[in-house]
DNA sequence: CGGTCCGCTGCCGTTTTGGCATCGCCCGCC
DNA sequence: GGCGGGCGATGCCAAAACGGCAGCGGACCG
């Protein structure tokens, strides 16, 4: 329905340089040139600086930028709306995640969510924490799954769940039995830690370096799987929050003790949508699912099969 | 620059007729036909249901309808923020007022503007209180300047200024030198009232019929201009804010009195805005200027002439 | 100084779009 | 009950838009 020079226009934007943005089109270069060329005369104004290596857009061009983008967002999600009247949801979810629940908990999600409507299709992105904030207001994602960090502008957090950032350690390790622990009490053992960290947040950063507990790693490694199958050896300690893990602690292979530190012990996980946001019907639904699943993982781990008859007070509120 | 379809859709769906919108767009109805034709082809669904006499958009094509509008404004939009880049501010500014205001107070603000900003335009529209809500939130309009309603939803005031309902008279009738007035006291007057009343608000409406007077009017019209003349020949008291009389007021030909009665004398005058809608540049420039223009108005009223020394102690609120 | 990558342009075949005339349909009017 | 006028849809053809190809000039780099 709409004209072509918008995703022609919104390409080179992306790529920096009409010949990649046409050949990423499938379309020749001359092609794309001259709807550029004739986009510009049409404004009367130049959208791109022409470099040496290419072109980036001027003032003019970002806040067309942001009316084509936004225009093509609202495409799509009106195309799933209409498609869902007809009974079937359909269309595309756009999720940005944290690593930790990509591994584990969103495949399922998926999964199940595929089953129930085999036409909507979903993409699933692990974020650097620095672009958190970007990648939700830019439009291009329904929402995150993702730590709730309050210093988030336009962004609002439509349902969390309360999270315990833990001690995870095979069960024969020295400190499974422990209820609670703290940063400095794990300083004497061996410790297998995320490098560069962001795959833990700024919370939690910080309040690594506030404890003071010189905890030095083991091993490094920026690959949770990696890291499972090295805890599940008994190569030390990891912190994480328990959703990537619930099967290990469920059989009992793997122990999640939380710590006390308070950033941590109240972290949580939230749905965050970038305020303003319309949603699609499929991403309505996915929240939805989300929300329930998360939930149900906070119950679980409020009682744990082996302290069975424990309750949560706050399973968390639906959306 | 967006595809010609956009407008031949949206101008079929105004029109209820593929014929009369190829008609208003001057291009042939075949051309039309087949692109809606193509559209529905492309969606899978039909978007119109096709009548005896014309065209009706199915809930697929109210769907789509609403994106294509909301993509046509906020192009509109982009394009006067593209073109404000330059330092000249352009574009075309939507209001929706009260006749009151429409027949005095805007045009010479409208007038102060484009002297201002000379590539600017202006549409200005009286609407029916009934239809405020709707043509606020439908997106084509900026703002409103209308009597302050907060039953309506989605609907931001960002400016308010006090104004007076009163009777308003010739300076020689006998209630002229009355420093307040109820509807009561004015029953034995003749009375001149506005057909309809729907050029008084729902406010108004209710408040004359709870105040059990029994006006009965010597004349009636719907006509603005044709009431100013008829109380300037003595004809009879009308009941109006002050703002569409202030020249007559300032050269003492009428008198203003307020009305007492609490919906009257606290009504207010605001500036209404679609909540969420981004304004173009002269969109808020107007907006500013009107701010100034009411508040000035407000000074004046609440320390008019024959009144000097007093001051209001509530000029308003700036945006 | 050649090689490469960039945006841009002239030429030409293909595709899309629009205009005109016409068809089939249904409704209201005489 | 016939008939005119409105409606959307369609076939045919010209005009315009679009895309592909080859090539230009310029900037950079080894």
């Amino acid at each position: 329905m709409h004209a072509a020079v918008l995703r022609y226009f919104d390409h080179v934007a992306r790529h920096g340089s009409i010949r990649k943005a046409a050949d990423a089109l499938s379309v020749a270069s001359s092609a794309v040139n001259r709807q550029i060329l004739r986009l510009e005369d049409e404004m009367g104004v130049a959208l791109f600086e022409r470099g040496r290596s290419g072109v980036r857009p001027t003032a003019a061009g970002e806040l067309l930028l942001r009316h084509v983008r936004e225009t093509q967002n609202e495409y799509q999600r009106t195309r799933a709306e209409i498609a869902s009247l007809g009974g079937t949801v359909s269309g595309d979810v756009h999720i940005i995640s944290l690593e930790s629940l990509l591994v584990r908990f969103l495949p399922q999600v998926v999964d199940e969510m595929s089953a129930k409507h085999p036409k909507v299709s979903f993409t699933v992105l692990a974020v650097h924490p620095s672009e958190i904030g970007e990648a939700l207001r830019s439009g291009d994602n329904d929402f995150g799954v993702l730590f709730v960090d309050n210093r988030h502008r336009g962004v609002d957090v439509i349902a969390e769940f309360p999270t315990a950032v833990g001690a995870l350690m095979r069960s024969d390790h020295p400190l499974a039995g422990r209820k609670t622990l703290t940063l400095t009490e794990c300083v004497g053992h061996p410790v297998v830690m995320l490098q560069d960290r962001w795959l833990l947040d700024a919370i939690m950063a910080t309040e690594f370096a506030d404890s003071g507990a010189r905890l030095t790693p083991r091993i490094v490694s920026n690959s949770i799987e990696f890291m499972r199958q090295v805890i599940k050896s008994g190569l030390g300690i990891g912190f994480f929050t328990p959703v990537g893990f619930l099967e290990e602690i469920r059989r009992g292979e793997l122990v999640h003790v939380p710590l006390v530190e308070p950033g941590l012990a109240q972290s949580r996980i939230g749905i965050l949508v970038p305020r303003y946001r319309r949603l699609s019907p499929p991403a309505r639904l996915m929240i939805n699912h989300i929300s329930e699943r998360l939930r149900a993982f906070g119950d679980f781990l409020a009682a744990p099969p082996r302290h069975a008859g424990r309750r949560s007070t706050k399973p968390g509120r639906r959306s």
